[in-house]
DNA sequence: TATTGTTATACTCTATAACTATA
DNA sequence: TATAGTTATAGAGTATAACAATA
């Protein structure tokens, strides 16, 4: 047995920061989205969303928008290009690669949004819909 | 010049995920973190705080709070530990390692907490201190 | 036997600098 | 000259498995 009593860990000034409570969400639901979406990070998910969304985007097109370096996407992209999720295609321009999804990659994508519909669900389960509207909204006036 | 005009990405179902806008946010302010204590990272920082709201706490004990493997908690606290802001001296149990901050420590983290306040004044510009508040309680409702 | 800290190892994500092929 | 992709390299953060010291 482990019920081995010890006073929680005092926290100090860390609650009463927007940056902390804000990181403590975040893992909470990464904790749940790694459960709920086995061999794939939010991240990599998001990046398919964006292909898909976007077919034929080029890699430094990407790296802009998600605010990395060129050459973060590469690995990236190769661990999703090895998995067989996406193509690389040579474009007209021959500097570039545009980015395709593979129908795997199609399939693939399709089940994890499948898995994230019931993720968001127990992320939200505590919040009216008004609330979780609000906590949007909230969010929207952080990011920018 | 490098006014070349590129249509916005499509994000696709992205923008109508919370865990998405979550990690929006949280990317928002980890920048401006980066910026604005510069040296050090937010799980740093959080570890400095939490170290020296419980003086002597054990590695242990530090890996269960922040839910990381034991054994994730050596090559963070080594790297602290190599800038000297914290000690190890063995306890009683000569298992087991406190911690504490070094007088160094107290001043980086001082110094650090300054920093801070401008940036959580920063990040929370376009919140009202109602918005400021209702945001705390609704990430609380998803963190547990 | 169980726990604490550590090591060895591995993987992902991130960056900077330098290279190549193209434009 | 400038841009797109790549490589080499490095560092942080994470994990699992196995080990020594200690309880």
């Amino acid at each position: 047995m482990s019920g081995v009593r010890r006073p929680p860990l005092a926290e100090g000034v860390l609650p009463g920061l927007l940056g902390y409570r804000l990181r403590l969400a975040q893992q909470a639901v990464f904790r749940d989205f790694a459960k709920s979406v086995p061999g794939m990070s939010p991240g990599q998910v998001g990046l398919l969303v964006l292909i898909d969304a976007n077919p034929g985007v080029t890699q430094s097109r990407l790296a802009e928008a998600l605010q990395r370096d060129r050459s973060t996407m590469v690995g990236v992209l190769d661990r999703l290009q090895a998995k067989g999720l996406l193509e690389r295609r040579r474009g007209s321009d021959r500097r570039t690669n545009g980015l395709w999804l593979t129908p795997a990659g199609r399939r693939a994508l399709g089940r994890a949004l499948e898995r994230i519909a019931g993720h968001e669900r127990r992320i939200a389960a505590r919040l009216s819909a008004t609330e979780r509207r609000e906590l949007l909204r909230l969010l929207g006036r952080i990011s920018d």
